[in-house]
DNA sequence: TGCCAATGTTAACACCGTTAACTTAAACAA
DNA sequence: TTGTTTAAGTTAACGGTGTTAACATTGGCA
């Protein structure tokens, strides 16, 4: 359907964008449709041609922002398991310093709950995926300990989705001010998974 | 001021009561002023005779959460510095999981965002003070590697709130799935962090 | 060419937080 | 005891929200 006074023609995907705009910038809280339709010209309802509601919208952008992830997470390093690992857990930490309110969104936990859109949830195991398989990875080779996979992801996963949340809130330090700080708490982790004793790094460091 | 038709008399401490019951029950984001009054019998307005906005109602909220956490924190048994590091991460994860709701609102970010309630602040720092004592004692006794102080901390605390935050939000298993995942987790951090090489746990023995 | 389905429209409902202006009554001072 | 101040309620109203119902336009296809 083309362009037209009466249709917009594109409407869809310029809400798309429009609304991602927004959320960068300030929040997903700061979403509104009315005043999203009024920005793009057009009536309110227009909107539920394409979204169902204003929750699976923000569905649509955390889905985009978990295919940013998996990307991000995808382009590191994968030759030196010990340099993959901590790649990882930077990439992953750099994502949502670089994308704080998209990132907030994405593991909002109330605002799009886990169950809702599957389509969603597939896109967050998809992101995790590519941890977990770096872990399988680093233990299949024997750098890490063979203990359960489950716990190791379970850990790294925490490990980076805290100190990512904690940083973007403010309760820790930015990457600007700390710069070495997630290299420095994911090696403190990796010191405890790493299967031969000779830590390689990070002791003593002033 | 006593009770009267008109002046209800114990208003403050009532709204209090029922918006904290609204959050544990549905989260915070059901939390309306104008239902919260009809409930207690009053008009909406007559609540801003106690909280500035709606906001500051939820800070106060968010300090008594932080202020449970506290005391769970300090109930911890402290004699030993391993089990005094575990019991911490336990206590803290099983807080959030007690909790999810309450939780959420404390680490919110972006619905109670750091720096605009000074009290809120304040509480928040007091409970993670006992997390820093703990690590910085265990250091201190020798058991802990000697390294920063603030490394150490971010790292113990990025990990037990993304467990805690992945766990409440259904992307790790609960505690009643998966009974022994956040002593798992927290061990396989310790190992990383203990000064000796001999690790006392959850390694399959050497 | 005529119809259908896609995609817009306006009007309306039921909420929401918040403020202004006013009222009641409790507390305190003369 | 009386008068006044002030804390703590009231109603009415403003501007905002998501969402639905009913109707209008128009592109594409039989």
């Amino acid at each position: 359907m083309a362009r037209t006074a009466y249709h917009h023609g594109d409407l869809q995907q310029q809400a798309h964008a429009q609304a991602m705009a927004i959320l960068r910038e300030h929040g997903d809280s700061a979403i509104s449709l009315r005043a999203l339709a009024k920005q793009i010209g057009v009536s309110a309802p227009a909107l539920y041609r394409h979204f169902t509601d204003r929750e699976s919208l923000l569905a649509e952008l955390a889905i985009n922002g978990f295919e940013g992830l998996r990307q991000r997470l995808q382009e590191v390093d994968q030759r030196d398991p010990r340099q993959a690992l901590i790649g990882i857990g930077l990439a992953y930490v750099s994502f949502a310093q670089d994308e704080p309110n998209l990132y907030r969104l994405m593991f909002g936990g109330r605002v799009l709950p886990l169950g809702v859109h599957p389509r969603l949830d597939e896109a967050g195991k998809s992101a995790f995926q590519i941890l977990e398989d770096t872990i399988a990875a680093g233990r299949l080779c024997g750098y890490l300990k063979s203990l359960p996979l489950n716990l190791m992801t379970a850990t790294a996963w925490s490990l980076v989705h805290g100190l990512s949340q904690l940083t973007i809130d403010g309760h820790l330090p930015s990457a600007d001010a700390e710069p070495h700080l997630a290299e420095g708490v994911t090696s403190l982790l990796l010191d405890g998974a790493v299967a031969h004793t000779h830590s390689q790094n990070n002791e003593d460091t002033p």
